[in-house]
DNA sequence: GTCTATAGCTAGATAGAC
DNA sequence: GTCTATCTAGCTATAGAC
């Protein structure tokens, strides 16, 4: 379907070159279709961008509910939390991209309906967290840090990963998906639990 | 002096709306100089755009120098390494949008001598990590990973505190800059050491 | 070193045929 | 639902006067 295959390559050019670099013409020269079929489509140029936000927020929600279901160990559903967001960037690696310009907008192009699922979000974070067996000193934390820590650092190590600069160049993980994202499932999950929690007594 | 006044006017607006989003007009409009007099000063908006980044990264490199001297405690170094980075950011607020956008276009404006800046950033903090007390687990682990957990964390937080729309807007530290940096230098630098490094036997 | 004036192009968007 | 054709506005960039 038409309406469909607009939203995939918009999604992928919104990505790759954000917002404003991205022209209804270039995404027309990647679709083989008429400029004005994409405006029957979509209304203008910022409905077909926030359709795409909206899309990449539903998935990551989406996700979360899947990978969390059924799962009741507190650590287990915070491990959980963590890789719906990389299982997320596994099936749409553009999604990074995207969020990343519009976290760097300081969410300019964000509406309210939006900012609703990012502080759902958090707030499910702060639940996950409440559920821990946090050390004293994290106890009531800012769960928005919490959000930075595994947001900010899966975004920034993937798309340092994956561009194509001499930057960590001999690494296994460089330019490989798979082995960047079970590297940081493993990694991160491991470092923030045994930064906030009590020490297994077991 | 206008070149300065170009530059300093051109950094605030590639940061907060990334480099397609900027037009030389706009940048006109708000330096109240002639558009001829930009051209006159830099070869064109790309040359323009990759001082801007050149300027960034020296200014990081500097502070990164200047809180760092004489400071010989391992720990001590770290907590000046990531204070650095919060210097710069007090100084020059718009750098965090700046490498955002930079990141989430995967370096595609960077060239090889921004390349070998960031290189050699990694590398002083790989030499950093080596001098503290590391648990066995995180000896030889990749600093681009604690690389990115630091700057991931530090400009995804950031942003979040300084978008006006209502995300976590009941926070002490919304919109307030000091109280945002000073929060991630001590929550951060915490969270990283009590992390990777062994526990204190003194 | 800063200006006026303008070239040459591409952008987002739409009217109307089929 | 997709096309052709086209409008207007804005863009980057430069030639040349002062």
């Amino acid at each position: 379907m038409t309406k469909e295959r607009i939203l995939n390559i918009a999604s992928e050019e919104f990505s790759k070159h954000g917002y404003s670099a991205v022209s209804m013409n270039s995404l027309v020269r990647r679709l083989e279709v008429n400029k004005a079929t994409i405006y029957y489509h979509y209304k203008d140029k910022k409905a077909l961008y926030h359709e795409v936000l909206k899309i990449s927020l539903s998935e990551s929600k989406a996700n979360r509910e899947k990978l969390l279901m059924g799962i009741t160990d507190p650590k287990k559903r915070f491990h959980a939390f963590l890789k719906s967001f990389l299982q997320t960037i596994k099936e749409k690696p553009y999604i990074v991209g995207l969020w990343m310009h519009e976290v760097a907008n300081f969410g300019s192009n964000m509406d309210e309906s939006l900012t609703l699922i990012v502080e759902e979000m958090v707030l499910f974070l702060k639940e996950l967290l409440d559920e821990l067996p946090l050390k004293s000193e994290y106890k009531s934390c800012n769960p928005y840090m919490i959000f930075s820590i595994i947001h900010g650092t899966i975004d920034n190590f993937y798309a340092v990963q994956m561009s194509s600069l001499p930057i960590n160049a001999q690494s296994s993980l460089k330019l490989n998906v798979d082995n960047t994202l079970n590297f940081l499932d493993g990694f991160l999950t491991d470092f923030i639990l045994n930064a906030i929690c009590q020490k297994e007594s077991k």
